[in-house]
DNA sequence: CGTATATTCAACCAAATGGTTGACCAAAAC
DNA sequence: GTTTTGGTCAACCATTTGGTTGAATATACG
C-alpha cells in the first residue's frame, strides 16, 4: 500500500531536507560540507541524507573517505505528475523558485 | 522557519489523504461519504480532513448538520513551483495521473 | 607507525503521527 | 420530545520522527 509517493513527499516535508536539495542544485557535495551551514550535528544531517537517498532524491557515492551527494531530480517526476493532475500550474516560474531558495537556504556566513 | 511547504508536503505524504484528494477531484463530498470507502473510523478520517484543511488543500463548509469538503487545488501551486525548480517535468501527463488514481483510490465495492 | 578526518552506528530522548474508543453536541426526522 | 444521524472531542496507545551524544570504522596524512 505504501508506494514511493509516500517516501518522496515525506522527504520533502522537512525544511532541512529541502534546503539540502537546493544546495545540491548548485553542485555535488561531500556530507561534511552539506552539514556545514546547519546548526545541527553531523549525525543528524547524515540521517537526513539517508532519508533523501531512500526516497531516490539524491544518490551517494563514496570516493576515498568522502561520500559525495548528488541530486537526482528525476525522482521528483512522479510526484510532479501526481500534483499536475490537480491543476495546470505555471510550468517553470524561476522567479518564484528563487524566492523559495532565499527563504529556505541556510544562511551561509561567508561573503 | 516552518513555512507552508512543510504542511502541504506532509499532508501529501499520507496515502489516505492523497486518496481523499483524488476522490474530491470528482465532486464535493460530505465527511461521512468521504469516510465510507476506508476501513478506518470516522474520527480518523475527520482528523485527516483537518490536516488537509490546515494545509489549505481542501475547505470545509457546514450546511445543516453535514460538513461539505471541497478540493482547493490552488494550494498545490507553491509546492508545484518548488518542484519544477528542479527540472522540467511533463506539464500534464493525464495518463500517468490516472494510473496513480487506480493505485491509490480505495476500492469502492459498488459496481 | 600514529594521528587526524570523514562518516556512520547505537542507544537514547522528546515530540509528533496515525490510529482506536466512547462520550458528546447539533441538526433532522419521526 | 425522543431518537437518529453527522461529526468532533478527549483520552489513550503504539510507532515514527528528528534530534542528541559517544563509540566505532575506514581512509588519508606525516
Amino acid at each position: 500500500m505504501s508506494n514511493d509517493l509516500d517516501t518522496v513527499f515525506a522527504a520533502l516535508a522537512d525544511p532541512t531536507r529541502r534546503a539540502i536539495l537546493a544546495m545540491l542544485l548548485e553542485d555535488d557535495m561531500a556530507v561534511t560540507d552539506v552539514a556545514d551551514p546547519f546548526e545541527m550535528s553531523l549525525a543528524a544531517i547524515s540521517k537526513h541524507l539517508i532519508i533523501l537517498t531512500k526516497a531516490g532524491l539524491i544518490s551517494q557515492e563514496k570516493r576515498g573517505r568522502v561520500k559525495w551527494c548528488k541530486l537526482e531530480p528525476d525522482a521528483l517526476r512522479a510526484a510532479s505528475v501526481w500534483m499536475q493532475g490537480f491543476g495546470q500550474f505555471e510550468p517553470v516560474n524561476l522567479d518564484a523558485f528563487e524566492r523559495f531558495l532565499e527563504v529556505e537556504l541556510p544562511a551561509t556566513d561567508d561573503p
